[in-house]
DNA sequence: ATAAGTTGCGCAATCGATTGCGCATTTTTT
DNA sequence: AAAAAATGCGCAATCGATTGCGCAACTTAT
């Protein structure tokens, strides 16, 4: 049987009165007599009646979902990310509305126009690896709409943030391994046109200057993001005879690559070399010998700019213009080479 | 300068026109002529018009968002499945709203009526752990909401599904684990009274059963579903002395937990015994051995029940019951001691 | 006892897009 | 040339909930 969802009208008719008293009796108006309250609420009940959100958002312009626009939903960062900001937004009467924009600036935009057409309350976006142009930024400004970036943001204070201290977490990560006895300490980075890789690389040389060790442009690999490329690079490297302790990868996944290489030449880690990677994958724990990381939280960082973006929607407060989240160093046996497999 | 989004009204306005004109001119509408089209077309484009889905949807009764319930977000099964329905979605100009139970059936309730309240086109759900009864399933047949269930879904015919093979899966790692020469295999398995588990356990004891080995109930060991606990019992097992030389488990992590016991006591694996997970954790291909798992294709699940589910939202067809989709044994080292690491 | 305030509720407009119906004007048919 | 059909567009109702305004009835103040 196919039976339409019950309105306000209906409750009305049931019970002779207005459609706008039913409106006022489940909205709790001060002006609708405790009595016709209760009738209403109950009536409500057994027609199983459910707001309609769509007449509900159109009369009020807007209001009661928000829009997700983030590069890969099956990242395990991102999939964190998403969790926090689901755990936030379902308590506060939001539903949330994911957009992936698979690392394409055309996706994106694509994204923010379905989420306006759907005149969300407000959006959260994560840039895609293109988004050089921020111009579809700028033009969201005036729709006012009001929007959240997080993780890969834009350096323009006009939006509010909140992002990861990737400098601090490099510096963690390098600085641990410097007290762990390593000198001479390689980087494999990203592309350093891309301020997350280009903070971790400016975290790692701070922390060897402070230290005392010198820093040497020819150690940071650019470029080394994947597995694969990790491997070539890091075959060429043992081959090439090239000194070096230790590597600091800006990704765990090009971590991973140095590491199976230096297995295959029978290179102890972490006693001859050492090796830091950076997001704390799942795997990070699971593989031999165990990759020291650096976690993100992930979850945390969804929460927060939920939180943010709900502030600047019911405009109870005007935040901070950019929120860092720290990260925390995760010492695992790749680099613990004083207290070596002790516990 | 706060500027709200443009109407129809507005771009008939500008033309001198009337709205329903501009309406059926942007839907393309037969009896509108080419001329007034493009003039429209072309404001439209001037004024910055993005249609307001909430009006159009609430004049047509639902239409153009799609709702998905399922367990956990970020886990990576379930993270990829998501991508693979917006990737579906997307392409129809569908949005998708998200919602995580977090394995309660309270919270898989209140996701229902917050995905109805927006009048959803259709509903694509994975049943939380808790959800034994059905009736809250069933309450929405009857509100006339397109539904398809994936992966963790219930026994009854009247839904449309996409699940996985799970015998199938279990079928081939144990059939491939006696092809290897292991005759006594353990299966770690999780709550049988879990259709996905008893599935598991079904394949494994039918596939023993056709290479004619006998089954040993014994040898099934419930609940193991993580690595804490199929640490435990490996351990106990050695020390037991159990005579043994294989394990099944019907996860990464147990299997994983298993693999970390037998390493501790010098367990050759696969040598002196093989073990096989499933579900193709991205770890599975990191660790050490490599695990030989069981790829479920999520992303595949995601698109299947994505284009089902369009498939009942238009009528266009009416879909089988129950789609299955074959899973994939992906041999690694932590079984494969006839080719021994060749490669 | 009259003025003033309070309480309880209904009328009707509104949000923006859609669509059945109808009215002209033009084109085609016989 | 008259009838029939097609073309192009506007009027106004509609989807369901919200809300300013107003009108009674009743309570309180003077």
């Amino acid at each position: 049987m196919i039976r339409k969802p019950a309105t306000i009208h209906d409750i009305a008719n049931h019970l002779n009165i207005s459609p706008s008293t039913v409106s006022r009796a489940l909205s709790d108006h001060p002006r609708i007599s405790a009595a016709t309250k209760k009738l209403v609420v109950e009536t409500a009940r057994v027609l199983n009646y459910n707001p309609n959100r769509l007449a509900s958002n159109l009369r009020k312009g807007a209001g009661s979902t928000i829009g997700v626009v983030l590069p890969l939903i099956n990242r395990h960062f991102f999939a964190n990310i998403i969790s926090g900001i689901e755990k936030v937004t379902a308590n506060r009467g939001f539903s949330v509305i994911i957009c992936q924009s698979s690392e394409k600036l055309e996706n994106e935009i694509e994204s923010l126009h379905t989420l306006l057409r759907n005149r969300v309350a407000g959006i959260l976006i994560s840039l895609s690896s293109e988004s050089r142009d921020n111009s579809h930024l700028k033009a969201l400004k005036n729709s006012n709409v009001p929007i959240v970036l997080f993780d890969r943001s834009i350096e323009d204070p006009e939006f509010d943030k909140v992002i990861i201290n990737d400098f601090r977490g490099a510096y963690l990560a390098t600085s641990h391994m410097i007290d762990q006895g390593y000198t001479n300490i390689l980087h494999f980075s990203g592309p350093l046109q891309i301020s997350t890789y280009r903070r971790r690389f400016e975290g790692y040389r701070q922390a060897l200057l402070d230290r005392g060790i010198p820093f040497d442009p020819k150690k940071v690999y650019e470029n080394v993001i994947n597995r694969e490329k990790a491997e070539l690079l890091t075959e060429e490297l043992i081959r090439s005879g090239l000194p070096m302790d230790a590597i600091f990868s800006a990704s765990d996944m090009s971590a991973l690559g140095a590491l199976i290489r230096l297995k295959a030449h029978h290179i102890k880690v972490p006693e001859e070399i050492g090796v830091a990677g950076y997001v704390n994958e799942p795997f990070a724990a699971f593989i031999d010998p165990s990759l020291t990381s650096i976690e993100q939280f992930g979850e945390k960082i969804g929460i927060r700019a939920a939180e943010t973006l709900l502030k600047k929607i019911d405009g109870s407060a005007n935040p901070e213009d950019t929120q860092l989240i720290e990260p925390e160093l995760i010492v695992r046996k790749s680099t613990d080479r004083i207290i070596q497999q002790q516990r």
